[in-house]
DNA sequence: TTGTAGGCGTTATCAG
DNA sequence: CTGATAACGCCTACAA
């Protein structure tokens, strides 16, 4: 049904090797054969097959991604922005949702082994080692998309999140508040646990405000539902807290409405940031202040790193990307006087 | 670096043939010599390589799937959907993104023809004669997700737009509604605009309400900043609306938004139902009322459709899933005396 | 039951 | 400048 680079030399009379070099663009050939063979990969529709060229190549031009959820808006950032990095240097993306599943994960990386594909990424989870011994034996580089290894030197590209938690608190903070309380999601989470947990707890000491256990809350994950679960709790647990820091949108997002639905006002009664600034952030009743990492980039800037990488143009090394307060209207200004008052009405 | 299947027949001490016939479990060897070659297999850690069957077979089993954007809430459970079917039947997927740009999507599908895809996804976006000609060249099946081709036979997966359209409006009437405005996104959108526009139209005719084009109202797209723009250029073409019918979710959301900031409370003074059932209704405030497709399904049930169609075991038909109203808390009943008393007021 | 050999579509190394 | 030809790793007649 395709032509091959057999037709190609017969329609054009020349030998296959003088349509590969012309294709490759290597030195070899003048110039009328090189407009005949052109014509007739024109007129033929030729395209090479990248199937022949991988296996004598021993190159796919071809990445994998695995990612735990395709669908989160979280992970879906990152997507595009590999995705776009692959686009804009000539290589294919395949997707593979492991959906937090060991099995899964381990069959995903059989069958990129199997299609060869030049290199992979790993994205959110941690790297557990049997992934990574699989890894090691199919001998294709590894990047690291928010997410890090702690015993290994893998090449990672992440935002610290221990210092982009500090920065919010300490937003917080200058903002007049020195009740605060944290929703912490998932806290034996390697990435959005413990380290945005340190960073709530530094700030607080920094700026001298004392700590109590009880004003951080902890669930199962950093879900919506869960976020509305842990405001009631938290609350519950602390008296006169203004502000709240959660360590995800979705928790933030749940958060909101559960404060809305026991009557609370955001920003007026009780201020909220989040962290990640998803997509959701600009649509929440109101607009959710947060931390935002920037995702696309994350993924983009991975992609690259990781074609360096195949491509030996590399510096392989970890990359922290800066985040950012994104304000928007659920943090309020809270002067002494109107923290008085509050006191007064609790 | 790997194994190939020559080490394994020679650590076996049988010829290639009897290996790969072992390998595809064909006819042919003692149960010895499988054994052998079995622990051969294990012992070298050897995995075949994909990239020379797919030489050989003309096969690769990877399908590639053309999406406008990767990382939306809709196409992200597409996606979803369709990986899921891929993996359960031993394929991959290549993410293509196409940012709804034509020479993204040329570039896309002629990699995927070098690539030798087994078949394409195309999803969302309608299918152009550019881009129809190239897949009809490259000779792989095609099928089309939450959109259809007009001319052409091409199968399909997608929701009733019109119907699903009609039934919403039609249970905002059963609540009581009667003055009732639509917010359209683009209506040049082949899928998501006429097609809703009609379903509305038509179930205000089907009961006897009247209709003034006055009460639709249109935008460049499907965005909850348009939502929030033409919520209020509806209402102040339209007085005494109780209801809105906007046709995705995004615009819900952003209808409420502005609903919320000119201080109409939602669904007390206005109702609204959304389009979609992304994850962010369940989310929103007051979570929103939807006529919900199943994305996720579109996805996997095209996927699987589409490798019936490359394995031959295919009915090529298009095929329309159930939608499905899923009440939140937008939509109020509306009684009769309620809403005389809400005209008072007017 | 087993092995030999040709071929899938390319690239690359030789000669000429 | 050009053309044979041997790989790449696997499958599959065809023989034995």
């Amino acid at each position: 049904m395709n032509a091959t680079i057999k037709d190609v030399a017969r329609a054009a009379k020349v030998s296959i090797a003088t349509v590969s070099r012309i294709l490759n663009n290597q030195p070899g050939y003048s110039l009328k054969t090189k407009q005949r063979v052109l014509k007739a990969i024109k007129t033929l529709n030729y395209q090479p097959n990248a199937v022949a060229r991988g296996l004598i190549n021993k190159k796919t031009r071809t990445l994998g991604i695995l990612v735990p959820n395709v669908s989160s808006m979280f992970s879906s950032l990152l997507l595009k922005g590999v995705e776009d990095a692959a686009y804009t240097r000539g290589y294919s993306v395949i997707m593979c949702h492991t959906a937090n599943s060991g099995v899964r994960t381990m069959d995903y990386l059989h069958v990129l082994k199997e299609k060869r594909v030049d290199g992979l990424l790993f994205t959110s989870e941690v790297l557990k080692d049997a992934y990574y011994d699989e890894i090691r034996r199919m001998g294709v580089p590894l990047v690291l998309l928010a997410t890090q290894s702690l015993n290994d030197s893998i090449p990672y590209v992440k935002v610290d999140d221990r210092m982009a938690a500090y920065h919010a608190v300490r937003y917080l903070i200058a903002k007049g508040h020195t009740k605060i309380g944290m929703i912490s999601g998932n806290k034996e989470d390697r990435i959005a646990g413990q380290p945005r947990i340190d960073g709530f707890i530094q700030a607080l000491k920094d700026h001298n405000l004392s700590f109590n256990q009880k004003q951080i809350v902890y669930g199962p994950s950093f879900s919506f539902d869960d976020g509305k679960r842990l405001l009631l709790d938290l609350l519950s647990k602390n008296r006169g807290l203004t502000a709240i820091f959660a360590a995800s949108d979705f928790l933030a997002v749940g958060a909101l409405s559960a404060a809305y639905s026991s009557g609370l006002r955001v920003p007026d009664d009780l201020s909220i940031i989040g962290y990640d600034n998803l997509e959701i952030a600009k649509m929440s009743l109101p607009p959710l202040t947060t931390v935002g990492q920037p995702l696309f980039q994350i993924g983009s800037v991975g992609g690259m790193m990781l074609i360096d990488i195949i491509e030996d143009k590399g510096n392989v090394e970890g990359r922290i990307l800066p985040h950012q307060i994104i304000e928007r209207q659920t943090v309020s200004e809270r002067s002494k006087a109107l923290t008085e008052k509050n006191y007064d009405k609790q």
